[in-house]
DNA sequence: TTAAAAATACCTAACTATAGGTATAAAAAA
DNA sequence: TTTTTTATACCTATAGTTAGGTATTTTTAA
């Protein structure tokens, strides 16, 4: 049952998504074999009896998100490399993704090129990006390092209530607390996602799925 | 220089769909004979000078809108069959396509089967939609029958810039307008969506999908 | 070629959010 | 058990939004 050839497991619901990474990655038949799934929890259950050598995965699947599954199969697999892949062109997707163990960020308009040479360089270690992908890391980060704001279950809770329009008044009345105390909150929010107004925050905070 | 097969004419910014679709066409590669190109206009050029069966269109391309280009190619070539393509769900959307003249819509996640079925039935001259395109059409909309809130451009142009946090001020400054025009837009787009503040509106927007 | 819709612009007053602080008690983590 | 984070609350002034109007011109559709 020896396997000579390099694994690479796709993970993504689009069929068609699938084949063209096949169909991309058929010149190199010779190196590389693959195996496809639509669902994470699939994935899952093969690795456990298969050995992988990359996954290019979807970060937006319907059964699990991106970022568990990456941190579950460094967990389960931990010299299984893991290339992020989507059509998300957020900064703190990227981020996360790193942070939970992949060794690079594709976007889904990667040219063929591209898509090669990255499954290469992240083979032999490296941190890769595809062109665009890298070029959205290479701007500067209004947020430093620190990448997708944390937030408290207390901002939570009041973040939800702004999206409803509620006025800081009306927070305060609804959770018994004195406005200043919702006001104080809001500006830490603001501050938190380096944004100027409510108007940004919500927006920046529909673009991290925090609402 | 005749030709008997049926052309398809993928137009996507993703080689990686675009490989995928020729992919699952191969096995039918006696009927169809498939032609790519990445840019709205390189297509356009192409239907002017060659005849074309069937259009597989992405809406989100990086030169022009979908809709744009599928009611070009429309008035250009009104016997090509033109079915959208894309990940965005938005009934909106869809309406938009049907009435630019598409022929049908399917979203990325199709199987290859439907893929097939769809192609043909639009041959036929029916309308066709995938699996779940047809369940995002066939859902009651919650809008009664004038669904989404219909706004102009100008108030599209300023939720935009709203949702970037700008104040009336910078938002008049930026169109070149007086601050009391801007008022008065957002004013209507308040009433439009039946909220009290941006926050709400943004909100709203976000969940129909207009921003 | 009209009628309707969209885009433009104005007014006033009341309300609400934002900037830039400080400070203290209660939970949670180290 | 000490340190850090979270949640609480306050102050002043300025900036910006919202409510409730009216009104003209320019486009678009019938």
């Amino acid at each position: 049952m020896r396997q000579d050839k390099i694994i690479i497991a796709i993970i993504d619901d689009h069929p068609m998504v699938i084949e063209g990474l096949k169909s991309l990655l058929k010149p190199e038949a010779a190196v590389y074999a693959t195996v496809s799934f639509t669902r994470g929890m699939e994935f899952i259950s093969f690795l456990r009896q298969n050995d992988v050598n990359l996954v290019l995965l979807d970060i937006s699947l319907p059964d699990v998100s991106g970022i568990e599954l990456c941190k579950e199969i460094k967990k389960i697999s931990p010299e299984t490399i893991v290339l992020g892949l989507s059509n998300q062109t957020e900064r703190s997707m990227m981020l996360q993704m790193l942070q939970s163990g992949a060794s690079g960020y594709l976007l889904k308009n990667v040219s063929p090129d591209e898509l090669l040479t990255c499954i290469q360089e992240a083979l032999h270690g490296l941190i890769s990006f595809s062109r665009e992908a890298k070029e959205i890391m290479g701007r500067p980060s209004k947020a430093g390092l620190n990448e997708v704001a944390s937030i408290t279950k207390r901002e939570k809770q009041i973040l939800e209530l702004l999206a409803q329009g509620k006025t800081t008044a009306a927070i305060a009345t609804e959770l018994f607390l004195s406005p200043l105390t919702v006001d104080t909150h809001r500006k830490n929010l603001l501050q938190k996602f380096e944004v100027k107004n409510t108007a940004e925050l919500l927006m920046a905070a529909v673009q991290q799925k925090l609402l």
